[in-house]
DNA sequence: TTCTGCCTCGCCATTTATGGGGAGGGTGAA
DNA sequence: TTCACCCTCCCCATAAATGGCGAGGCAGAA
């Protein structure tokens, strides 16, 4: 098990352009002898990258049918933080049992295995595995690789984010403290006179904050200040 | 080193009750051989919980002082996602300096590593473990360790949701595809009437969007709605 | 079938936010 | 010391959002 980790992870390390991340999923598929690995990520800027095995037909149908706005497999992921087993998917709805049809006639295996990952300022990713089996051999397979596949996949998306964002930590603009709570206690739903009663300050002087604020975060209005604070990662509500 | 993580995965296994995570890091802790184990978590509601081996001393100061506004380690890891040494972090200012000596005071030891974790729906966990070492110690442990760590933050933070949010997936309100689109133009800083037109309805028919997801999510206003989406995972901006 | 939820549109009055302008005192860095 | 940035307060006019009223059509679920 240790050494095949060790594959894996050499896989991976090898990933040096950005096109790398192709051969590093057909490599893994290899290695791990399934139908298709494919590795999917959403960076800060809310840009959307994949790379992996599928078919470019499978692919191409799946940007033409907008399936990335009803895939249950995105869906279900991003609700959750936990790998998931597809089987464990809602494909009760219509769409959804169309997707999967669709997906089988394009050469997709009908199991299928993702880890969603998260990062700051938004980033989001899923590595997929997919496979033709039982559903029997496919719990197997997950249960023999869970643990090394969650190494692989934070790997995967620490290359991921050495592209996205080469300062690791580009940090944004800094707010300052005033600003910080002016903008948490906005994000709350306050309104600007009692976000400034909160303060214990005027609502004129929370306004300066705010507007400081939104003009540091390069934000049209308050409520866009909120989103970027918010994904930035500079406030929790 | 396999025999290692089962022993720090039974561990955690173990915690069947709230207060059970408290006993797993002093279980961790003493099979690290190491001074302290932390784990933090902020849920979907934004509430805060800690469990760890600090002296209640330590605790008590870090809440009274208010550090949480400025805790570098906390600071840090809210803007990667990349497990980090402390060592890595910006202690350049006179708060933080301030705050580790603080630290070193109240039995923290004076190195650290901090394994980051997110959710969906805001989740936001740290695994902290924390020695007195040199650098050279520190930097040995962490490659010895490091892997092993990940699976069990992971682990961590599978019972820690398991308690927060019994079903897996409460996936919150679900908003309509419109209501969805409507609210991410807004998010992205467009006023009402150009994500009207950015959609291609009226400007009152976003309204009603609006509203509706506005009520769906029991929020305030319209900024408030969108710090909640956010927060939820519901849109990406 | 009936009912619920979704999508679309309109008008009204009121509250709230925004975009300018100004001013003074504080603290820390160069 | 000077400069920059932070914190605090005020006025004014306009733009925008909010709350509540109404309407119809269309789909899927009970």
């Amino acid at each position: 098990m240790a050494t095949e980790l060790q594959d894996f992870l050499e896989v991976i390390q090898q990933v040096d352009t950005f096109e790398g991340f192709q051969e590093a999923t057909v490599g893994l598929r290899d290695l791990l002898n399934i139908t298709h690995v494919v590795y999917h990520w959403v960076n800060s800027v809310g840009e959307r990258f994949g790379a992996g095995t599928y078919s470019s037909d499978w692919v191409d149908r799946y940007l033409e049918k907008d399936y990335l706005r009803m895939d249950p497999v995105l869906f279900g992921c991003f609700q959750r933080f936990t790998p998931v087993n597809w089987k464990q998917l809602d494909w009760s709805s219509k769409a959804a049992k169309a997707f999967f049809r669709d997906a089988l006639d394009h050469g997709v295996g009908n199991q299928g295995y993702t880890i969603p990952l998260r990062g700051p300022n938004g980033q989001f990713a899923l590595l997929n595995l997919n496979h033709n089996a039982t559903d029997d051999q496919w719990e197997r397979f997950i249960s023999r690789y869970e643990r090394d596949l969650m190494i692989v996949a934070h790997e995967f998306n620490k290359k991921a984010l050495s592209f996205d964002a080469p300062g690791e930590v580009q940090s944004g603009p800094a707010l300052s403290p005033r600003e910080t709570a002016a903008i948490t206690l906005i994000a709350r739903g306050l309104s600007r006179g009692q976000a400034a009663a909160e303060m214990g300050i005027s609502e004129h002087t929370l306004r300066v904050y705010i507007e400081s604020a939104r003009h540091k975060l390069g934000a049209m209005n308050t409520t866009h200040a909120v989103a970027r604070a918010l994904s930035l990662g500079l406030i929790i509500v």
